[in-house]
DNA sequence: TAATTTAAATGTACGGCTTTCAAGCGTATG
DNA sequence: CATACGCTTGAAAGCCGTACATTTAAATTA
């Protein structure tokens, strides 16, 4: 008895889903995504999905990739010197996954074959090397910011501490008796440490460059 | 019928499940960590854990704060210099998280409530303070080490790329033509990854204290 | 145009998951 | 001895992802 056919235009596109998907991230978190939630989100019954995805999880690493087209990557062309487009990417970088927190678990998991963050990796690696840097180095640096920009959003815009005095018991924590503090001033604190750690690196590698280029 | 009893001496304890749950997150994933399959595991039926745990995140979450108890912090004891004990901090923390790679989502959370991870905190904050940084830096120093530690733990151990050259289309990333060769080589682009951020950021760092005690 | 293949949605169903609950039974405490 | 408490259990509720056959419309081919 009438099981609904196909619709004259489909109710469903792979774009739709990802923008739904994230939307659904974005307002409720990961947990919140299951495939009969998603498809009601979309007016439609669960397993009508996998006419458009293989599985659950390549909807979100469609939704994870889609947060990685975000990432301003212009910085890499209109000839700024290495270090500040560098700089600029990374803030760039990190502005985008604060603005989907949530999905920044599954973007952690590396590129995989996921096409935007290819893009990135390639942007950064190419750069570097047009920049001067022997190959080998550029491939390093682009590993280790985006450890180090991964690493950033996770631990603050995800975990962090916790908003709660009585799980810390100052004795046991003799230099942290106000960590409950940090809970409040955490976006703060998380912002200090990412600029003061961008810095640092920046600055780290400019040196690591002075002698490479004074070697070469 | 035949309900079976209390047992003469208790077949669970939270440090039996523990390091059970542990093993079985090394050996075979987190995904395999089922409340039935750990159970199994224990010789118990399910719901069992119930008795020593309220719920299943809190068994992964003490068993990635038994990870975090395994990180040495010796080196802020014995008189070395900031820099060095940091140096040696972040090496010894990283090599805890390769031996346990699975369990890194987990921890990646933050440090919560879990008691071993802020004394990690705890540790680095109170040895950057006595180093003579000012508190405000020294709380950036702890966030953004683990920062960069956790980043390069789930950037290397978990996903990355994958080691399939059909997934990379060279005309979509000119610069990255041999990104399929990375899966292979991948360990040592890790180390080396880490090893040359680390350096970066421990320079970075260097100067900056330079200018801070010039100021003071 | 007619026949055939493919696409999109559906209902149903299977096997898994975490967690709740009452019930059973040993052990410890009064 | 009575009573409370601790530990384990089976059963079950309510989720979950997804495989499958089915239905119909669209697209393709003859």
């Amino acid at each position: 008895m009438c099981a609904m056919a196909r619709p004259r235009k489909p109710l469903l596109s792979t774009d739709r889903i990802v923008e739904t998907a994230r939307a659904l991230v974005d307002a409720e978190g990961l947990a919140a995504v299951s495939t009969r939630r998603l498809a009601a989100e979309l007016g439609v019954s669960g397993p009508s999905l996998y006419n458009h995805f293989r599985t659950k999880d390549e909807i979100l690493e469609a939704v994870a990739d889609s947060v990685s087209g975000q990432v301003d990557l212009t910085m890499f062309q209109d000839g700024r010197d290495w270090r500040t487009a560098l700089h600029d990417w990374a803030v760039s970088y990190r502005a985008a996954l604060r603005d989907h927190p949530n999905i920044v678990p599954v973007l952690a998991r590396g590129p995989g074959r996921r096409p935007a963050g290819l893009r990135l990796a390639d942007a950064v690696y190419g750069a570097m090397v047009e920049a001067g840097w022997p190959p080998a180095q550029a491939t390093s640096i682009g590993a280790l910011m985006r450890y180090f920009v991964m690493g950033s959003a996770l631990g603050s815009f995800a975990g962090g501490f916790v908003n709660d005095a009585s799980a810390y018991d100052p004795a046991d924590y003799p230099h942290l008796q106000q960590a409950h503090l940090l809970a409040e001033q955490q976006e703060k604190i998380d912002e200090r440490a990412f600029e003061t750690g961008l810095t640092a690196l920046l600055d780290g590698l400019a040196r690591q460059y002075e002698q490479v280029r004074r070697g070469a």
